[in-house]
This record gives C-alpha cells, structure tokens and sequence, in this order.
RNA sequence: GCGUAGAUCGGAUAGCGGCUAUUCCAGCAGACUGUAAAUCUGCGGCCCAAUGGGCAUCGGGGGUUCGAGUCCCUCUCUACGCA
C-alpha cells in the first residue's frame, strides 16, 4: 500500500481530473492510457519502444502468467518489472475478465464493448451448442480449464491474490466476475454479491500476506447497466474496510452495450472517494476515453490500439484506417501527417501496406507502435486540456476531424 | 510422327455417373475495447422487377444416359518419354 494519488485539476461541472499516482516504479501523469501486455510482453514492441511512445505504463494478465511461465518462475525472476525488462509502473489484472471471456463470453459474439440492444434480447442470446465449457463459477471462486492444455485449475480471491504478489506489479486487482450484458438484473444483482464477497477476501487476504513493499490492491466496482446495482457496489467498496484499511483504488469493470458505458461509470464515480485513483477496465477506443476521462476515470487500459494495429488498423486524425487497403499501395505518405510517432516519422503508408502484405512481422510492430502512440498521446491531450482548462475545446477539434472519415 | 499422363475460378487443388463443384493461397472488403487473437468474418462467372431469385460453368466440339466435370469419340494445347 505504496500509492499516493494528488489531484492538480478538476474539470469543471464534470468529474473529471487531471493528477499523478505515485508508484514504487515511478509516476503516472493521469488521466492515462496504460498498455496491454498480457503475457508480459506488449505483443511486438519490446521495452524501448514502449519507452519511447511516452507510456508510463504496462498492464500484465494473472491468468495467463499463471498457466505459462507460472507466476513462482516470474517471483525467481525477480518480479515481471524485472522479467520482462520494464522499470516503469505495472499493473496486473485478477484474472476477473477471463470469467467473462473464456466463460459466458466464448465463442458467441459477446465482446467487452457491445453494439446495439440485440444482445439484451433473450431470444437473440447465443447458445453454448458445441462449445467446449472452459469456466464453472460457484460462490467461492472459479474453475478454468486451460485453453493451453484443458488442464483444471481453480481461482479464489485468495489465489489470485498470492498470483498476484509472487508477479510484483505495483498495482493489483481484486479477484471479481465480469458479467455479460444479457444476464437479467437478477443474475447481475447476484453476481454483484459474489464479486464483493470476492473483493472482501482479496482484500483480506492481501493484507494478510503483505509485506512492507507490497503492492497496492484496486477493488473492481460491477453492476451491469443498472444504476442502482452500480451504485451499491461504489458504495460497498469505497466503504470496505479490514484492519482500518480500503483499497488503493478503484476498477469499474463490466462489459457494455456502447451507450451504456459512460452512465455505467457515472454512477460509480458519483460515489466513489475522490482522493483515489479509478481505473477503466479494457477501454480503449478514442470517444470512450473522452467519455471515460469527462466521468472521472484516470486510467485506462486496452488492447485494441495494439489488437488493431497487428490486424491492419491504425488510427489517425480522420479516424481508423485499414492500411492493407489497395489505395495505400501506392502512398508514399506517413499514417498520419501530423502524428510525430517513430513510425510516421520513418515510413510510409506504401510500405506498410506492403509489410501487411508480405507477412512480415514488422508490420504489426510499426503499426502498434502508431496506434499506441496515438491513443497514449490522445490521453496525454486530455490531461493538458484539464490543465489548461480546454478540455472542450480539445474534444471538439479532436472529433471535428475524427469524424469527419476522409 | 508414336506412346503416356494431363487440362476444373488469378494460382494450386478435390471430385471418379446423382441434386448446392471442394479446399488452400492470392485478391477485395469488414471486424476487433481488463488479448483463446501477427486473429476472425464476408465476397470471388453473368443477369434481374435484388434482405431474394434466375442462368451459366470443369480446354473446344460431338455422343451415351433420366442425369456427365466424371463414360465414349474427336480436335486443340501442355508435360514427359521414344523416334
């Protein structure tokens, strides 16, 4: 419980702020886009590169370094900070997502962010024909079958606590259970009792096993789209307490429908304490960091600047481009005129397009690269912008072009 | 000239008398939000009163058959072998 949290700036009539958190490796300037590297590698950029893109940082997986190299291995190497050669702040989630998406979310289109109402539906809900059943949850915790080797292996808040630990990031994650949006209130109101029952006993056990540099330990807030299950969960957790101490901070977790977000964290943070830093789950995309920043979030983390840049996509100030497309063939123009990224400061759209198309590994590295450097740099606008009391102003520029889909 | 084996979408292939011609690659487009993901999805001949329907199509031509990419004849081309 290392971790101080300062606020320079609020954004007025929002909830919105600009601060730092203080951490055993080092500060985040908030609000921030932190990484993704789940199996301790930010998937084809190596530390340097993440250095140099300005992000401060890294985001690491509970579940997959416990199946693959094993979380005892990690503790030998010294802690991820030092297994994967990256000095700056880490993170680690609690394996609560992979409830989701190796659980209710497998094989049937349920995503973390969820287009249009079909979904809430439940004649339109998926069924499970054919797929194989990798998560059984039960009151105490839950079973995963490895998607590595089938293997079982059984996760309580306890376990994901010690996991965590034996990783060494300096920011950990209770255990929790993310739910799908086309659960009934009545599932999600029953979920939410478990996932605070989970969050007690992180939080007991963290405190239990910590040691004097032990990492700090978030709550996750759940809920669902209901306001008063959102509500009951930033209330319990901001008040939970064992020995005198609450958690460091703060997740809000879940999985939406896209217009359900920005309400869905609204509400927790009407009622979560304010001299804490809160964290947004698997958030990535541009107008919901906006909207994720305006309703009080400081940090965000996201694998889709990353996802989308190995699959082709690459963001700019025109909005997302494919640049496989056939009409970057031939142009000889950085991703984005104005980006001052190590990719567009290097290479062309034209030969990009020919790394996608020829296979070659640099092509998601330069790509991921871009994207991260845009969407980490997109955030580091919005802190400014809070700073300089722009942030509208900011927001309306960003979008004018955005949006405009050149 | 003779013999043998072939010719199926841009390329490579499956099919061995039966209804909707297979798969892979390439191509074109799309998706991706606490990473089952350097992955996945759709399209791929022509026509139309197009959320559907119609007509084609297996080198060319002819034939056998209720029915032919598949069997037969013939021509063309390709590869290999022999002269």
């Amino acid at each position: 419980m290392s971790l101080k949290f300062t606020i320079a700036k609020k954004l007025s009539g929002r909830l919105g702020r600009a601060g730092v958190i203080e951490t055993p490796h080092g500060i985040i300037e908030t609000p921030a886009f932190i990484t993704v590297g789940t199996k301790a590698a930010v998937k084809s950029i190596n530390s340097d590169q993440i250095k140099e893109i300005g992000i401060q940082c890294v985001l690491a997986n509970t579940y997959h370094l416990y199946l693959q190299p094993g979380d005892e291995l990690i503790k030998k190497a010294g802690g991820l900070h030092s297994f994967m050669n990256w000095p700056g702040p880490m993170m680690t989630d609690s394996g609560g997502f992979q409830v989701f998406s190796l659980g209710v979310a497998f094989g049937k289109g349920i995503a973390k962010m969820n287009k249009g109402r079909e979904l809430l539906l439940p004649e339109a809900r998926p069924d499970d024909e054919g797929l194989p059943k990798l998560v059984t949850i039960d009151n105490d915790g839950v079973m995963f079958r490895s998607h590595l080797d089938g293997s079982a292996h059984y996760f309580t808040p306890e376990k994901s606590i010690d996991i965590q630990h034996n990783l060494g990031a300096d920011i950990i994650f209770a255990f929790d259970e993310c739910t799908s949006p086309t659960e009934s209130v009545h599932y999600q109101s029953q979920a939410l009792d478990r996932t605070h029952r989970w969050a007690k006993k992180s939080l007991e056990h963290h405190i239990k096993i910590s040691k004097k540099e032990a990492p700090a330990l978030f709550g996750i807030v759940q809920g669902g789209r209901h306001e008063h299950l959102r509500k009951e969960s930033a209330q319990y957790l901001a008040d939970l307490k064992v020995d005198g101490v609450g958690f460091d901070g703060f997740g809000i977790g879940g999985s939406f429908e896209k217009e359900d977000m920005g309400t869905a964290v609204e509400w927790a943070n009407q009622i979560l304490p304010e001299n804490k830093p809160r964290h947004l789950l698997g958030i990535g995309e541009p107008e919901d960091l906006f909207q994720g920043v305006e309703n009080g979030v400081d940090t965000f983390d996201c694998v889709a600047p990353t996802r989308n840049g190995r699959t082709g996509t690459v963001y700019t100030c025109f909005g997302k481009k494919h640049i496989e497309n056939n009409c970057y063939i031939d142009d000889f123009s950085p991703i984005d005129k104005d980006c001052k990224c190590y990719t567009c400061r290097n290479y062309t759209r034209a030969y990009i397009n020919h790394l996608f198309r020829g296979k070659e590994m640099l092509a998601g590295t330069l790509a991921s690269i871009h994207n991260l450097y845009f969407v980490t740099s997109l955030v580091a606008g919005m802190r400014q912008a809070i700073l300089n009391d722009t942030f509208n102003e900011y927001k309306e520029s960003f979008f004018k072009k955005y949006n405009e889909k050149l």
